[in-house]
DNA sequence: GGTATTCCCGTAGTCAAGTACGGAGTCAAG
DNA sequence: CTTGACTCCGTACTTGACTACGGGAATACC
């Protein structure tokens, strides 16, 4: 078992990078992982640059990027073109705060609803439910 | 009671819920509205009850419940289980919160850093892009 | 050398909430 | 009585991000 760094196996890699091995053969398929040339009737290594560019795409999710949007964003990894990079982002940000609009809304509607079940004593009908039936 | 409007065909139906045909059918298939039997070698017929139900499986999803909580929701239709329904909203809001939290997160991070990438004026690497390198 | 573990590769399945399609049957108007 | 619109039904496709399977090759361990 080889265990430089910067020539592990797939099973490795995946390892250190905390994901399944069957997702870096997605994420290859995707392009979002370059495909290593392998040597000669043998089995593809990887390295650390890999597991740094995992970190990256994971990194990127977790702001809510999708696949696509990382790569477009790897495009750019190099981080010398600032501006595209921000207008990028700044399209992003534009469409999380939509849906946390929409998610406010959900949850004011939800508690207000809530509290109105929990103080109604005595009426038959549950507002939760009437609220549902087109208020 | 009994008035055209509970008369109707499934296409007539579609277009009082403001769905399509494919999709009542869909929902008929997840069993979010019943199959009305049909006059033999015939076409089924629709009434205001439909409707009335499509609109609150709408009304549901607005609030972000997911066609399977929507059935749950669709036993307690008739109002009279407080209880169970508030206990029920009250699950989903919690995990509307969550997903609020999440959204929160990301719009925070985000939002500052395209400030720092505003305002990093002679630097080299742009901070957005570095941070998704893992800081 | 034999066995166990990995790896490779293509294909296919999963979940949600629909959407689309194609061929056959039915209904109403002209 | 034909045309055209509508309905029925099963099947398959869509999107996103994986996850699983199966069979064969290669490596690792003893
Ligand atoms: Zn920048
Ligand atoms: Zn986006
Ligand atoms: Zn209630
Ligand atoms: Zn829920």
């Amino acid at each position: 078992m080889n265990t430089d760094l910067d020539n592990i196996s797939i099973g490795a890699f995946a390892e250190a990078a905390g994901i399944g091995v069957e997702t870096i053969r997605f994420y290859q398929r995707k392009r979002l992982l370059p495909e290593p040339q392998r040597p000669p009737g043998g089995i593809r290594r990887y390295g650390r640059a890999d597991v740094t560019r995992v970190k990256f795409i994971k990194s990127a999710q977790r702001l809510g990027f999708s696949l696509d949007e990382v790569a477009q964003l790897l495009a750019l990894e190099d981080g010398t073109q600032c501006n595209e990079a921000a207008q990028f982002a700044a399209r992003h940000l534009a469409d999380v705060r939509e849906r946390l609009k929409d998610l406010k809304r959900m949850e004011t509607v939800l508690s207000r609803l809530l509290l109105q079940c929990d103080s109604h004593q005595g009426t038959i009908a549950c507002p939760l439910i009437a609220s549902l039936h087109g208020s």
